[in-house]
DNA sequence: CCATGCGGGAGCA
DNA sequence: TGCTCCCGCATGG
């Protein structure tokens, strides 16, 4: 986000009491942020956009909204259309943008419903890579778009990698950049705008864009009735995209193995190997959360213990990518201190495959197809996110969430004492996906149309919006091990996150010298 | 066939 | 009661 709301621009740590676990008040996020005292509590949701007359200058440094603010600004100056977003940003595009009133997205993105007519929610479904972790002849790997519908991807998954020659099978590699858990992306057409609002970093590879993944397709299928004729790995020419900031996402510095310099370990905490205090033992975060779920609910493919190989054997991978791409540098804000840089620095190992932190360096490191373990059954592989679940305390203890993030209104379960805190202008955008249908339920108040883009924007305009953003549930609670699993583990936030309280309270974190 | 969006309803807390 | 996910439907390319 490189927005901007006061918030926002202000990389101000964020109001992290009970779900973390961590002393309230000090919640070093963006240590270097510049100070504000505007108490938590103060604003009664946001700043700068409650009706007022701000106006968006089209600069995405001047953005200061939350994609579920009640009014959202009127602006006459639009971003460019950027295919790639990652990370925590808002952009505004021209209603008369075709790529963003087709929501379009260089990352597979699908649909999520949110039970909110006026907020298109979309949640990012990773990459399909080789079980091998091959390379084509171009020196590629290969990046297959998922296909959006859910039954055309499980088509997918376990087909034969389409390099040539090569044994591996196709598999997903879920995102879970946005706190383990696929970034999200929000649409909302208003104003003769279309504003877009995304959250979380891709910690996966780009997928082939769509006109190439529909020669993809294609190809499959010819494979399929060529009865096991591989077939050849697409072509890198990008086509699709109308506009785009992008960069060339196939620049890629191969590295040997032994030289990453990064790590990917959640911003909370370093739970790299080289970690004394999180080496081998559970992780409190998402990747232990994926581990533990006997079902696997969640990409549990990321988790460093999952196949229960040691951990060097995990991250032992051919060799690892460093994709820099700087032609879409964040403007200057938090994003710019956000993970992958900063944060993960000095964290050699982590993942057993691919990190990789979009935008300004890519990261990723692969392991071998056999560690990459995907395998989340495909009921998981498409579901929604557990991010969208307030219960989990991903989203509690999700920096993008709970620091990152513009936030909207406080939990409810948050303390909102000033001094706890005390921050300016911290809002809290719980990013859920399901907006209560009781609540906004546009669908009574207007046709029930299929519409689309237009849809969200007309009813916008007429419906006076009044959306509910505080996270009502449980989010210090206990969490399952995945939302419908039954299985419940007891899963204590506190105890949790004992160990990772030091690192927030420190700039550790930052820093990770146990990394 | 698939991308995309909508939304009913189940399941869980 | 509130909320999220599952899954099917509709539409259009
Ligand atoms: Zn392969
Ligand atoms: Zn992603």
């Amino acid at each position: 986000m490189i927005a901007s709301s006061e918030s926002s621009l202000v990389p101000a740590p964020s109001q992290c009491s009970g779900p973390h676990g961590m002393t309230p008040g000090l919640c070093p996020d963006y240590p270097h942020s510049p100070s504000a005292s505007k108490p938590v509590g103060q604003h009664m949701g946001h700043t700068g956009t409650q009706g007022n007359s701000m106006t968006s200058r089209g600069s995405h440094q001047s953005h200061q909204w939350d994609i579920n603010d009640s009014t959202l600004p009127v602006t006459e100056a639009h971003d460019s259309f950027e295919l790639w977003p990652s990370g925590h940003y808002r952009r505004v595009y021209r209603g008369d943008s075709d790529d963003a009133r087709r929501h379009v997205s260089g990352w597979a993105m699908r649909n999520t419903n949110n039970h909110n007519a006026l907020i298109l929610k979309k949640s990012c479904l990773g990459v399909l890579v080789c079980s091998l972790d091959c390379l084509l002849d171009s020196g590629r790997k290969v990046h297959l778009r998922p296909a959006i519908c859910d039954k055309a991807r499980r088509k997918q998954i376990g087909k034969p990698c389409p390099n040539p020659g090569c044994q591996g099978k196709l598999t997903l590699l879920s995102c879970r950049g946005h706190c383990g858990y696929p970034v999200t992306h929000f649409w909302r057409h208003v104003n003769n705008s279309v504003f877009f609002q995304a959250k979380g970093y891709h910690d996966h590879p780009r997928p082939e864009v769509k006109s190439l993944s529909d020669k993809g397709r294609h190809a499959f299928s010819k494979q399929l009735r060529q009865d096991g004729e591989r077939i050849f790995s697409m072509p890198t020419k990008r086509r699709f995209p109308v506009h785009t900031s992008d960069d060339d996402p196939e620049r890629k510095i191969y590295i040997p193995s032994g030289e990453e310099v990064m790590c990917s370990c959640p911003p909370f905490e370093c739970v790299c190997p080289k970690s004394a205090q999180t080496k081998n033992t559970f992780m409190p975060s998402a990747f232990g959360f994926i581990r533990d779920s006997p079902s696997h609910t969640y990409l549990p493919h990321r988790s460093p213990s999952v196949s229960g190989l040691g951990m060097e054997q995990l991250t032992h991978g051919p060799f690892t990518q460093i994709n820099i791409t700087n032609t879409c540098l964040p403007a200057p804000g938090l994003e710019v201190s956000i993970p992958g840089i900063d944060i993960y620095k000095n964290c050699s190992k982590f993942a057993p495959h691919s990190y990789y932190h979009d935008n300004d360096m890519k990261i990723f490191r692969y392991g071998s197809g056999e560690v990459i373990n995907n395998p989340l059954p495909h009921g998981q592989h498409f579901g929604r996110s557990p991010m969208d679940d307030l219960r989990s305390p991903q989203v509690a203890n999700c920096p993008s969430s709970a620091g990152l993030q513009h936030m909207n209104s406080m939990p409810r379960n948050f303390s909102s004492s000033a001094g706890t805190c005390n921050q300016p202008n911290i809002y809290i955008n719980d990013g859920r996906d399901d907006y209560s249908r009781y609540r906004i339920n546009p669908s009574h108040c207007y046709n029930k149309g299929r519409g689309m883009a237009g849809s969200l924007e007309d009813r916008s305009h007429a419906l006076g919006l009044s959306l509910k953003t505080e996270p009502t549930e449980h989010v210090f609670r206990d969490m399952p091990s995945s939302p419908h699993g039954g299985q419940t583990r007891n899963y204590h936030p506190e105890s949790m996150y004992n160990s990772v309280s030091p690192s927030f309270n420190s700039h550790s974190m930052l820093s990770p010298k146990n990394c």
